[in-house]
DNA sequence: TATGAATGAGTATTCATTCAT
DNA sequence: CATGAATGAATACTCATTCAT
């Protein structure tokens, strides 16, 4: 088996064991053997424990990006291209169930990785500022980061909570947040 | 020294090293001696470490809920009341940033705990459904409560950037914390 | 409550739960609690977990011997001597069973104790040793000790043979005790 | 080293400190180091204490046992081969001093073991009731049961006295305890 | 390349024992 | 006389990591 391959495999496995147990209980010792390779294979591969996290963690944050990115709106209105990223962003939490929970479970906050998160986090957040700076909303750019950082929040809460309820839909989910996201950007002025 | 005082200093102390590495990476015997206690009475007073860390989220999750709970708008109307509680929240962070730390950090998805913190982020999510239902916003049952959670996420992601922001002020936050609330409280509406 | 009616009463205890658990998992405070005293007054009657257990070992050791030697035959033949001793002995066995499974149970062989209750069984192997002796039987010294300590062996063990099967009586018991006893004081000359 | 051989020495290091110290009093830390292994390689081949415990009356009850079992005595008759079973037994707790110990120790009444034992224990007499039942000697089944346990008691008590005295002869206890075993076998009609 | 075998360093937890009051 | 509060020292057990082959 191509060494390519065999990296690939020890992250899936790495990736449903983390998204179980979290990263500390998690054992490089169970890693191995679910992934058919033994020990000093994955440390060939990843250097050690936090390697492997990290490397997964890398994988699928690069994952999730590319498919907010690769969103394809059926037209370039804005509410188009808002509800297109919005469904891919459902899709993955739906599709790579593990992925979601490793990157904005436990992770998040467990100390060497947090930083990268951050990142990600960031990165997602500069997506949707740049929607609120593009707009004429009267954000100032301070502002603007907080905001997005808000709505990306408000994202994590509302997919974990679907997480608790999978009986609902996805797309009213999508509609969910998507109704949250239009009317932060449309901003205080509805309250009269 | 009494009992009672002790107890209320180890959890103290727990309190910060739990925030600093996390719920594994903590070791009791640190705890022990930052307290200046000998490990016997940590444990003679809370069982185990588990039983240490669930005191710990108890008394801290006790405490942002009374705060929400007793804040003291000027007046009774909606815009002042949310104004009033979120001013709480965040001062909650800013003062408590231990337990800030510890209720939305990795505790939040570390196994035994992760349905103790889900039980309070739902406590405070239903101050906010209330709201949501005793309003005229054409929100249905299932809605209300996603869209309650979605609120919640906001204000904590919103709170962790103010952490990575010290330097804004406290009110500017929740100024940006209440516009988006009401935006979403005032509904889709706004997207005419 | 005066002193002596304490110790007794801790030692009352401390034999159920050695019994119960054996001398290690023995813990001086649920002793202490069972008896209703704190465990400084057990420190301070017993100086230690040690002594304790040993001044257990000495009064109920102490309790099988007075009943021993105090038996009461209707009439002085070796035979209802023989039969009246091995009443009162697994009379002993039935009513004071913490005391027998202490004696005769890990204690007979966990260090410190082990002499002191290896001295108790060869004082009762002594009295056996001696009905030998006193017959006509032509075994020599050495041989009458360790008969004697064979007979005392049968007898522990047939004793605890017997805790397993409550439903066969005393009397019973006692008489297959004889019988066997009786066979070996007989002695070889049975197989011609 | 192969691990075959080493769970080997292992066992043989672990019978020592057992049968010096007893279970409770040993500590893995002294086994490993006296086995020149680290406390991981102990772990890893007999999963825990008990499990290292258990793994050590297994095989020196299956060696008795075994002992038991191919006695060779010259001829057949009941006699014979009740010589030959005994000098093996005599032989095991000769050569085999820390299986012996070990076995009729305090194992026998240290709880989560105590039942293995018996069992050991209650096939040995078995071997012994069968030559019970098959003679002539009118003891019904229960008494023979209960015989057959007073004899293997005997043996025990015998063996023990002998590692006490250790200048007499195998040959010499060997012939006492036939005698017991005989006398007790040819039954109480000796008793005339 | 691949692994079976091995370990150093650490962790939670327990318990007999003792002061200060 | 009596105890609540406190601890030193030990123990079973785990795990990321690395050689020798």
């Amino acid at each position: 088996m191509p060494r390519e391959r065999r990296e690939q495999l020890i992250l899936d496995v790495a990736g449903q064991v983390f998204a179980r147990v979290g990263y500390h209980s998690a054992s490089m010792d169970e890693i191995a053997e679910l992934a058919g390779v033994s020990k000093p294979m994955v440390y060939a591969y990843f250097e050690s424990k936090e390697g492997l996290y990290h490397a997964y963690i890398e994988r699928a944050g690069g994952d999730l990006l590319d498919r907010l990115v690769n969103a394809r709106p059926p037209d370039q209105r804005p509410a188009s291209v808002l509800r297109a990223r919005i469904t891919e962003f459902l899709a993955f939490v739906e599709e790579h169930g593990d992925g979601w929970k490793v990157l904005f479970g436990e992770v998040a906050s467990t100390r060497p990785f947090a930083e990268q998160v951050a990142t990600l986090r960031t990165r997602i957040a500069e997506t949707i500022r740049r929607m609120i700076d593009d707009g004429e909303l009267g954000f100032d750019p301070p502002a603007s980061a907080a905001i997005a950082h808000a709505l990306v929040g408000a994202g994590e809460s509302l997919a974990n909570w679907w997480l608790d309820h999978p009986d609902v839909g996805r797309d009213q989910v999508a509609e969910w947040y998507l109704s949250v996201v239009q009317a932060v950007l449309a901003g205080p002025r509805s309250q009269r």
